[in-house]
DNA sequence: AGTGCCATGTAAGGAGTTACATGATTCG
DNA sequence: CGAATCATGTAACTCCTTACATGGCACT
């Protein structure tokens, strides 16, 4: 969908539409480049999207190497109203790898788990105070700095939900000691 | 990973697995019982866990159904060491279809973006107090409870991030008005 | 006898990742 | 001329998801 949203706006060919995702992504989302033509076959097959015609841009001014523009299609349009107004949140986030980690080490031992926590703690600090520094040396576009403040955002409620952790399996050693 | 994790605290088998895993993540995780069995035969192909002997359990008080327990290996416990060693977070957040959708809403018309983010921040706050109220009529256990306020933080921080959106967009309505 | 949970698996399909192959153009 | 970049595509692999197929056991 993401695909579909950069072609509503300007019909465009896939290592075009790479570059795009990922500057409107904010740099977040890489992608292989590979993936943007198989997707693009995917929303083919789904009538989402069609290849242009000879007539259309191969006599105009797109001559260059041999690119191959696509379109967006009525069905592609209204696919894409849908998926806007759509608002449902996905799964719930919690799946990652980082937080099953902590989880699973808060049942091993409470130093084990401290270890792991004191870890995460130390590579998050580094990375919220990497984007600081790279946010710092550059006048982004909106999307690049929207999605650093969430970015930022996120990583700084990580850093208090571990705090939280190592509160969580220090205070009570075992459980309800006492009132 | 998470398997191997469960696998390390105590042998068991994989419908037991299953229960156990979606526990520790507070019931966030679920998973797909056929997963846990491929699971396993990955697990043991890279020979991190293997199949109990009949001597094992076979004789002893299991006897059950067919159940078929696993044990990890001395393999498996210096791959789950490693594991928890090492504390390199992921990708970055923001890949989630919701932060794609809110900032190629943003770039479509400040009257579709305002829209798309309204909806969400609806979805948003429905979700956080429909945790809230689960979170309130049970006395759960200490991952669960601290998969609830990590989801909750996070949740909290995309509901401020929309604001700061919405504020981004309608602040400069072109660009740099004046100083 | 039937319903439902325990328990183990297989199969099909969708999607992302890495890697590779191939050629044109552009610039120093 | 050589290197980087533009541009398109294919193949192999891994993983997750859904769905299905079985069978035992327990409880009513």
């Amino acid at each position: 969908m993401g695909i579909l949203a950069l072609l509503a706006e300007r019909s465009s060919h896939g290592y075009q539409l790479k570059a795009d995702f990922e500057a409107r992504t904010g740099g977040v989302w890489k992608v292989n480049v590979g993936q943007v033509y198989t997707t693009l076959e995917r929303l083919r097959a789904d009538g989402l999207v069609e290849p242009g015609t000879d007539a259309d841009e191969g006599t105009s001014a797109t001559k260059a190497n041999d690119r191959r523009p696509w379109h967006i299609t009525r069905d592609g349009k209204e696919a894409l109203e849908a998926w806007f107004d759509d608002a449902s949140i996905e799964p719930v986030p919690g799946r990652e790898e980082f937080l099953v980690k902590v989880l699973l080490a808060v049942s091993r031992s409470p130093r084990e788990a401290l270890a792991v926590i004191d870890r995460q703690r130390t590579e998050l600090y580094g990375l919220v105070q990497a984007e600081r520094a790279t946010r710092r040396r550059s006048a982004p576009d909106l999307p690049t700095d929207l999605m650093a403040e969430l970015v930022a955002a996120r990583h700084e409620a990580d850093l208090r939900w571990l705090d939280r952790c190592e509160e969580a399996i220090s205070t009570p050693p075992t459980e309800g000691p006492r009132t």
